[in-house]
DNA sequence: CATATGTTTTAGATCGATCTAAAAGCAGTC
DNA sequence: GACTGCTTTTAGATCGATCTAAAACATATG
């Protein structure tokens, strides 16, 4: 009952010609005769074949095949990242393996090793938290091309793809500055992540510009999630005597920090101010809608991917540090606060 | 430069014994000697050695892949879905190819047909709007195992994991009733859908039961998305002249009716009451927080993904419908309209 | 010593494609 | 008919594992 699977020698046996003619036919190679081609199709056709892409990856020595390693699927920015990817690797017929680590190390060493045995062509990596330069060297050990994504790790000379996140954070601080802001907390982010660092530099310099001494700003790290954006600005409320602005470390956050807002009767766009960064697709359908620094996860994935299709076909050339620009996307969230100098 | 990859052929010529022995080895086979089988390990620490499971799935005709086929992998609710299927695939040392179809059934194809080309052992599949059965036949007859998700199909006699939609509208409904409310809307959802069916289902037979006409109630299909649950929340709030409670065909549906509410300055939770279905885990963070019909996606997507590993062991085994119980989670978004019966 | 029994190792075929190097077929030319 | 040059087809090796069937070895038994 088991049919046993159509092969290559099956359709040359139907069409009277040899396994490796029918091979040329598949990769449309111009030797082979026009009348045989439509033969060998013909065949095809009718016997039902289906191209054995393992079998053809195991001469080829290419599986067309990339991996994707994420920290949390669940984060919508995260997860419209992999949408990005996942369309531009489909357009150029490369098929997507998922993990995620959940921001474990010791999980993501697992799932690049997995990655290796099954001879992905590359790796999109945004790695966990504190990945030492161990892991690059190890992938460059088994010759397995990565490119890092939003995160990047002290000196590696690695591809990279992320979000101008200084000059982001620092327009966003101008602008709450320019609409009369003078104290402004920076809430989110696991503290010792490259875009959480980059980040702050952006905004500590836009503080500094205006005179004004970032150590003296509320500054509280924590992991990228709604639950800790509602907690950081449910403290910042009840601690601080008066309105507050804050700049949070992804929308995600900012998302909790509204919420915190609102639970405690108050809202954002009057005279308290809050600013996301991402600009996830949840972010203008808010109420009030986010402000927020768009980085365009969509893109910024497509663009990786992009970057790892060209990694593999040219793996010793020069590596790629691509930075997207942001943009200030100002909707209703960080509204005028007083009227221009409320100090 | 380029070093070619470690083979067990360079293991065993290491080791001093045959490629055979050193494949025993991996595969823990109790033939080989103790001693032997360390000398093996040796040798494969010392050269590196990766197990390549590509060559191994040629000869095998199992490559311990399962693809995942979505509609929207950016809707939370299938990002946690996605998430219990990733861990327990995972566990089971199997790896996730993904793929998303943005609901259309030619895509859905073309992905299907991708994943049995990798060779995938077996597909999980959230079936696009108007999936025909022949979409099955077909995978039937390339003999790939599948669990449809969420969706089924009509007659299909398919592995099948779901939640009750019946039982949680019903739930869902009947609570809305019991607490006051006679002017019940139920909105979002492809109309042509089984899921949403069965929710419907459960929801007019709620108001059967309690003497209320179902085809006299709101009825508003549309997308799945929050746009769509705001835009109509948006459009009952301005026709109905009374206080609107609204089962939702998703959480996210429900998010988005719960802005449209706010961005008119109501709140659900008193007078107006909103009910999701789902219970992402944004849900408990809202304010007011959702009430919903629990489906728990992890949990659904870790039985999927278990069911699946089983038909891959057992092609022909029985096939299986497993239906979770759902449960109402009562928060804020659906609190008392009214005392009893406020006709 | 021959034989049986059990343990451990191995040669060689195999999975289904691609690749190389050569052969076959066909005109046209001398 | 032999030779060249061009197009088209093919035999057989190859990728890196597993699997089968048999060999090799060790030990015990009559």
């Amino acid at each position: 009952m088991l049919a046993r699977r159509v092969t290559l020698l099956d359709v040359a046996a139907d069409a009277g010609l040899s396994r490796a003619t029918c091979s040329l036919v598949l990769r449309d190679s111009p030797l082979v005769a026009a009348e045989t081609r439509e033969r060998v199709q013909a065949s095809m056709e009718k016997l039902g074949y289906v191209y054995h892409r393992g079998a053809a990856s195991l001469r080829t020595q290419r599986s067309h095949t990339a991996g994707l390693v994420i920290t949390d699927i669940t984060n919508p920015f995260y997860a419209e990242l992999t949408h990005g990817i996942e369309s531009e690797l489909d357009a150029a017929n490369y098929v997507l393996i998922l993990g995620n680590t959940a921001d474990r190390r010791q999980r993501q060493d697992q799932l690049l090793a997995t990655l290796h045995e099954n001879a992905a062509d590359g790796v999109l990596l945004c790695p966990a938290e504190g990945t030492p330069l161990e892991t690059l060297n190890m992938l460059r050990r088994w010759q397995l091309p990565v490119v890092l994504l939003l995160r990047h790790l002290p000196n590696g000379s690695c591809d990279y793809v992320g979000a101008d996140n200084i000059l982001g954070a620092r327009q966003a601080t101008d602008h709450l500055i320019e609409h009369g802001h003078r104290r402004i907390a920076f809430i989110g982010g696991p503290a010792t992540s490259s875009a959480r660092r980059e980040r702050y530099l952006g905004y500590s310099q836009s503080l500094e510009k205006h005179g004004i001494d970032p150590s003296a700003m509320p500054n509280l790290p924590g992991p990228p999630t709604r639950a800790f954006g509602y907690h950081a600005m449910e403290r910042l409320v009840s601690v601080e005597m008066q309105p507050v602005a804050v700049l949070c470390y992804s929308d995600v956050v900012a998302f909790g920090a509204l919420l915190a807002l609102q639970a405690a009767g108050l809202t954002a766009g009057k005279e308290h101010a809050v600013i996301g960064f991402d600009d996830v697709a949840e972010a203008s359908l808010w109420h009030p809608a986010l402000s927020t620094v768009s980085t365009s996860p969509r893109s910024l994935g497509a663009t990786a991917a992009h970057l790892l299709i060209e990694r593999i076909a040219d793996p010793f050339g020069e590596r790629r540090q691509v930075i997207l620009p942001p943009r200030l996307v100002v909707r209703d969230s960080c509204g005028q606060h007083g009227k221009g100098d409320a100090r």
